[in-house]
DNA sequence: CGAGTGACCGCAA
DNA sequence: ATTGCGGCCACTC
């Protein structure tokens, strides 16, 4: 069945439940996936007060470095990470960050 | 309902 | 190179 309300919030809550893991996203790409490129702060709010069961730790700023209020703090950030494959250095910054980076389909339910 | 804050991003000086 | 500022939406007070 199809959607058809959707707020930006939904839409950035099924963004980052279908991130597979080992893959990350951006903030920016995200907010441009849901409708407004210019929103990545809002993905960050949302990611703070949002489900705890979605893969918050997928979602990186756009250098590909961990991000500062996550629960934990970066050290758990990068243990999660790195659990799922990916390789990151003594900066918290993921190493061939464009690799990891996942693309979503353009064929969304 | 208004104002302030915030896990960010892009551009100007 | 660093600093500052506007902007987007959600949430709290």
């Amino acid at each position: 069945m199809t959607k058809l309300s959707s707020s930006f919030r939904d839409d950035v809550y099924r963004l980052v439940a279908d991130i597979p893991s080992g893959r990350v996203m951006t903030y920016g790409d995200i907010a441009a996936l849901a409708g407004h490129p210019y929103a990545a702060r809002v993905v960050g709010q949302i990611a703070h007060f949002g489900p705890e069961h979605l893969p918050w730790q997928r979602v990186v700023n756009r250098y590909g470095g961990l991000a500062r209020g996550f629960w934990g703090g970066k050290e758990v950030h990068r243990q999660l990470l790195e659990r799922e494959g990916v390789v990151i250095d003594d900066t918290y910054s993921i190493v061939d960050f464009e690799e990891y980076r996942w693309k979503p389909e353009t064929h969304l339910s």
